[in-house]
DNA sequence: GTAATAGTTTATAGATTTATAAACTATTAA
DNA sequence: TTAATAGTTTATAAATCTATAAACTATTAC
């Protein structure tokens, strides 16, 4: 494979984490699977906007969906894409310490 | 500073990386600093297009920018960034490894 | 001063993403 | 069978992103 296609794939796995929502539903699952219900109610989304964000996440593979006859549970598919979300939340408030910074020396 | 707005501030950060071109940046910074002649000549885009990817990156600060009279040199602002492209790329070839054991088992 | 180099900025058309609403499907419970 | 629960799918308008082109700015070299 190209690098140009490898590239374009790694893009569209940050496009699938590139949403506020998105991020929040990283965070939820952290310790362990929750229902599109519950993540419903922590969220306080439309249940139809939810579902899409939801499948988003499932086809680029960052989810995991399990049907059972009654709910879907949803989890990470990998602890890599949490330690990613963590990273660049600390890339995120370093910056925002290094601004306070420049902002107000000393 | 609540959940909500943290969620959006780092979705932001993902955004930035969230387009092949700019993957590719990163991957070019890796080592070390390039100036902007050399990344557009790497990359084969046209300058101005060049320029706004850049300046969306250093604006959600994945990049710095130092300038000297003859050229503007791009760094990474943390290794932290290029830690979490390498695990999102690992998430990509996991994904694919899964789905090609499922697509032809053993 | 004039030309060349090294970019940035602005305008814009087309593509993609997003939120909402409405319709739809599948399972469970009464 | 009917109603309720648990979602998914589809349509669409508005917002955002992207690539290109053209104009612009700043520095260096002659």
């Amino acid at each position: 494979m190209s690098n140009k296609n490898v590239f374009k794939l790694q893009a569209e796995v940050c496009k699938a984490l590139a949403h506020p929502l998105r991020i929040e539903i990283i965070d939820l699952l952290q310790e362990k699977e929750k229902c599109f219900t519950d993540i419903l109610e922590s969220t306080g989304e439309l249940k139809s906007n939810l579902s899409q964000h939801l499948s988003i996440m499932v086809k680029c593979g960052i989810l995991q969906v399990r049907k059972d006859s009654r709910c879907n549970y949803y989890s990470l598919s990998s602890f890599k894409v949490s330690k990613a979300c963590s990273l660049m939340r600390e890339v995120l408030i370093d910056n925002h310490n290094k601004n306070k910074k420049i902002l107000m020396p000393k």
